[in-house]
RNA sequence: GGGCGAUUAGCUCAGUUGGGAGAGCGGCACCCUUACAAGGUGAAGGUCGGCGGUUCGAGCCCGUCAUCGCCCA
């Protein structure tokens, strides 16, 4: 396919806006991102994490969906069989607030509807509105395999769920029973730690004194949830604590309760807290439940499920809420006496990012998952390599969440996500099946019951999200893609959810499937504000992506953000200016392609370039920056240094092509065409995978093999010329036209106005030509410089009055005095000389050398200044 | 309290195994030079957070302190 597109048949300035919905649309119906299993090229396989169905789009997506699209693109150039999954979460708790919201708006709930409406009701909201993420990666120019898309609640992968489930339970990993929970009042269910945020808030530190039982001595003990206190069991202390240690085993009176309860003695208690003795309420809070399990404490729920003090506690405070309770017990305690003082603090509040209620811990009868004997493989797997993190340092914490990992609630009280596969017969009978009738029969044979009622609670979404990689390929069934793309190449995510997810797919991966899901995760830096805050919705500061590709295009927001991303940082300060740049530079070159296809010889067919003979200097010095450009941008997506990747593109084409080779070629020559064309096609695939629509558009334009960029192959750095010489010749030439134009402002010359170049006799045509143009000047030989040994181009000199010219050689003999001097005491340094790398002395020398010859010929040049006394 | 990361030009960031610090943006000067003003050319701007150590030599390695951020408890 060939377009040689006349310049004013392309606008002058690239429109992001125009191009990149029309080119997606031919993506999609060329069908390039769909890929089927084979087995005869190696596999490259990301499956996306799957965003939530109330999901939007943000600028995180920015980065770490980036990411992913970039490499799939990458490796599918360099011909392997690679494919990108794409999915959805049915995110449990946050799509069943935002129904049930709109329900309570009719004055509904889901308790009115009852539960198979209600389902059918949260099926039509994901219809309407789940996809709305997915047109926004469209819009992103991501291009995952949309054939393939997932859902956790598709009938296959709900199937897995279920099958791991009963799996686990039948291994005994999966029990039922009353453990401290995450529980959120105002959404009625229990949470994982990652649904809860912890918020500074400004509350107090209430001081209260226990008495000695046999009143000889007082326990003081600190707290910021007083209305805790009527459901304490022990005050614990430090064992090593001198101050206390004569009091364990003793017992205090609880305030406000008829009952003593012991002081006991915990390597847990901080010493440095308040008094050094706690309160522990094992019911109610995470630590002293630990203390409460090691010490055999009684453990009575003070805090019911409605957030209302349950009968546990004395008729006085019974039914009220846990805020108001918390006044009545500091009334009561002062009143009593016991309160001995309250000091303001600011201190941290666990907050239900559901609801926005405040989290109460304690105990509830809920299904778990045992953790140890799952985690001791995940750990194996990364400490013999199977499994590696980029940057490495993300290991440690994986390693340190597994080596410490406590059992996992699985079961929660929502309707909307997978049905615990459990049913209860009327004396508590629990039977756990694949389907309900398998459950009948079992109940028939081991219970002798056919009355069964099924648990009503859903599991915890992470437990579907933990079978993704292998459930979107198949799973349970041997299918050819589960067995040619498990495990996956790579997993990319942020390191928030290292634990909850990535954790858990290691374990079930293991588990099931008998391998690790895939080989290598990268942890995409977060995306903070241009004030280095992080990204949030609370904070007001989040920037809306798609607001950023109306204005600027995808392919700038995904440059710009790109080339913020470095490996070893953990934030990607975001600020739009960077997109406005990139911008720019898709627009940058986007005109050299109007140059390109404006030469009046026009670009010739076919890829080749001319042979090496038919090559001038900038030619060659352009093929060479490609060729390490090339080598550069490989290397780093291999790395994930996108930034990298990016920068060394950008600086190629804008600071290389476009200002130095597009230059040059406004000196005609045969070979210009065939070379600005060749570099440009090559540069575009490269910046491809980052910038996917600017270089599509002007691959098209330039004569090419195949039908779209998408599918294009990855350049060759062996077929790029690499002439050194060459390219350090033209390296001088630059060097002799910069110290031109500084002189141009010295002289006051307009830009328009021609300088006067004086040159060596010895001097080349070729380079002349190219001084000429790059310096915008005009080109006189010198006779008097004749003796000179080395490159003329070093002898070139502007012709400018003799004061003009003597200030600059002044300055420039001062500034090489220096280097020269600092060179000759560092080489006559017989340290230096004995001890460093003779590789580097070397270097060394032959830096002196070159900045004495430099030296030389400015000396030389002021001497002929004064000599001739010649002005201009 | 424990772990991790960051600190380089006014701002955002580069700096490859240690061999006298770079880019972009902003500000300044000059230019609409026919691919591009979403552009070009040039000049200015830095005790590389502080202190100490290793080394012939430290932005880079080690220790320590400070500030900021993230994770865990």
């Amino acid at each position: 396919m060939r377009t040689h597109a006349a310049i004013d048949e392309l606008s002058k300035t690239y429109d992001a806006a125009t191009v990149e919905p029309r080119r997606y649309r031919q993506w999609i119906e060329a069908g390039v991102f769909h890929e089927e299993p084979d087995p005869a090229r190696p596999p490259f396989v990301i499956s996306m994490p799957p965003p939530n169905i109330t999901g939007r789009a943000h600028l995180g997506h920015g980065s770490t969906y980036t990411s992913m699209d970039v490499l799939t693109r990458y490796h599918r150039m360099l011909g392997e069989n690679a494919v990108w999954i794409p999915g959805q979460d049915h995110a449990a708790i946050a799509t069943e607030s935002v129904v049930v919201r709109a329900l309570a708006k009719e004055g509904q709930s889901r308790e009115s509807l009852g539960r198979e409406k209600y389902l059918e009701r949260v099926w039509a909201w994901r219809e309407q509105y789940g996809g709305e993420i997915n047109d926004a990666f469209r819009r992103l120019g991501f291009g995952p395999d949309w054939k393939r898309e997932r859902f956790t609640m598709d009938p296959a992968l709900s199937a897995a769920v279920v099958k791991v489930f009963v799996a686990l339970f039948r291994e005994g990993l999966i029990y039922r029973g009353t453990r401290l929970i995450n529980w959120d009042i105002k959404s009625q269910s229990t949470l994982s730690d990652a649904e809860i945020e912890d918020e500074e808030r400004d509350g107090f530190l209430w001081h209260i004194r226990y008495p000695g039982e046999d009143g000889s001595f007082d326990v003081h003990v600190a707290t910021t949830r007083p209305e805790t206190m009527l459901g304490d069991t022990a005050v614990a202390v430090h064992p090593d604590d001198d101050r206390y240690r004569a009091l364990v085993g003793k017992h205090v009176r609880l305030p406000l309760t008829d009952r003593t309860i012991p002081i006991v003695a915990d390597d847990s208690v901080e010493r440095d807290f308040g008094t050094g003795a706690v309160k522990v309420t094992p019911a109610h809070d995470a630590l002293d439940n630990a203390i409460g399990e090691r010490h055999g404490l009684p453990m009575p729920s003070v805090i019911g499920l409605d957030g209302k003090m349950t009968d546990e506690v004395s008729p006085a405070y019974r039914g009220l809420d846990r805020f108001e309770a918390r006044k009545a017990v500091v009334r009561d305690l002062e009143a009593a006496g016991m309160l001995v003082k309250t000091e303001p603090r600011r201190h941290a509040v666990p907050i239900s990012e559901r609801s926005g209620d405040i989290v109460e811990p304690l105990l509830s009868l809920q299904w778990f998952c045992r953790m140890a004997p799952l985690a001791a493989p995940a750990l194996q797997a990364h400490r013999d390599g199977r499994l590696r993190f980029v940057p490495e340092r993300f290991g440690r914490t994986y390693e340190a969440w597994l080596e410490n990992i406590k059992d996992w609630n699985v079961s929660r009280q929502v309707w909307w996500g997978h049905q615990l596969p459990v049913w209860y017969g009327p004396n508590e009978e629990t039977i756990v099946a694949e389907t309900e009738a398998e459950a009948h029969e079992v109940a028939l044979r081991d219970f002798g019951i056919a009355e069964l009622r099924r648990d009503p609670d859903t599991l915890d979404t992470w437990f579907s999200s933990g079978l993704w990689p292998f459930s979107i390929l198949g799973w349970p069934e041997r299918t050819p893609e589960l067995e040619h793309w498990y495990p996956n190449s790579v997993l990319i995510t942020g390191r928030e959810i290292i634990f909850l997810w990535v954790a858990r797919m290691m374990m079930l991966g293991l588990k099931f499937v008998g391998d690790v899901p895939f080989r290598e995760v990268f942890v995409a830096p977060l995306v903070f504000d241009d004030k280095g805050r992080k990204m949030s919705k609370s904070l007001g500061n989040a920037v809306e992506p798609l607001d950023l590709v109306d204005k600027y295009g995808a392919d700038a927001v995904r440059l710009g953000i790109l080339r913020q991303m470095r490996l070893e940082s953990q934030e990607l300060r975001f600020d739009e200016r960077l997109c406005e740049k990139a911008r720019d530079f898709n627009n940058k070159m986007w005109n050299a392609l109007r140059y390109a296809v404006s030469l009046p010889e026009g670009l010739p067919r076919g890829g080749t370039l001319p042979p090496p003979s038919q090559l001038g200097l900038a030619d060659k010095w352009i093929l060479s920056e490609l060729r390490a450009t090339v080598q550069r941008v490989t290397a780093a997506l291999d790395r994930y240094e996108f930034g990298i990747a990016a920068d060394a593109v950008v600086e190629f084409v804008w600071y290389k092509y476009c200002d130095w080779y597009l230059e040059a070629t406004k000196v005609p020559s045969e070979s210009r065409a065939a070379v600005l064309s060749f570099v440009l096609n090559a540069a575009v695939r490269l910046l491809h995978p980052i910038a996917p629509f600017v270089t599509e558009e002007i691959w098209q334009a330039l004569p090419h093999d195949g039908q779209t960029i998408v599918t294009a192959s990855w350049p060759d750095p062996e077929e790029i010329p690499d002439d050194k010489a060459a390219a350090a010749r033209y390296e001088r030439l630059r060097a002799a036209v910069t110290k031109a134009r500084d002189l141009r402002a010295e002289l006051g010359l307009a830009p328009r106005e021609k300088l006067t170049l004086e040159v060596p006799a010895a001097l080349d045509g070729g380079a002349r030509a190219l001084l000429a143009l790059h310096a915008h000047a005009e080109i006189v030989e010198r006779v008097a410089s004749n003796g000179f040994a080395g490159d003329p181009l070093e002898a070139v000199a502007v012709r400018a009055p003799r004061g003009v010219l003597a200030k600059r050689y002044r300055k420039d003999a001062e500034r090489l005095d220096d280097e020269v001097g600092r060179l000759e005491k560092k080489l006559s340094n017989e340290q230096f000389t004995s001890k460093a790398s003779p590789d580097v002395v070397a270097k060394e020398r032959e830096k002196l050398s070159s900045y004495r010859s430099e030296r030389e010929r400015v000396r030389e040049l002021l001497r002929g200044l004064e000599a001739t006394g010649e002005g201009a």
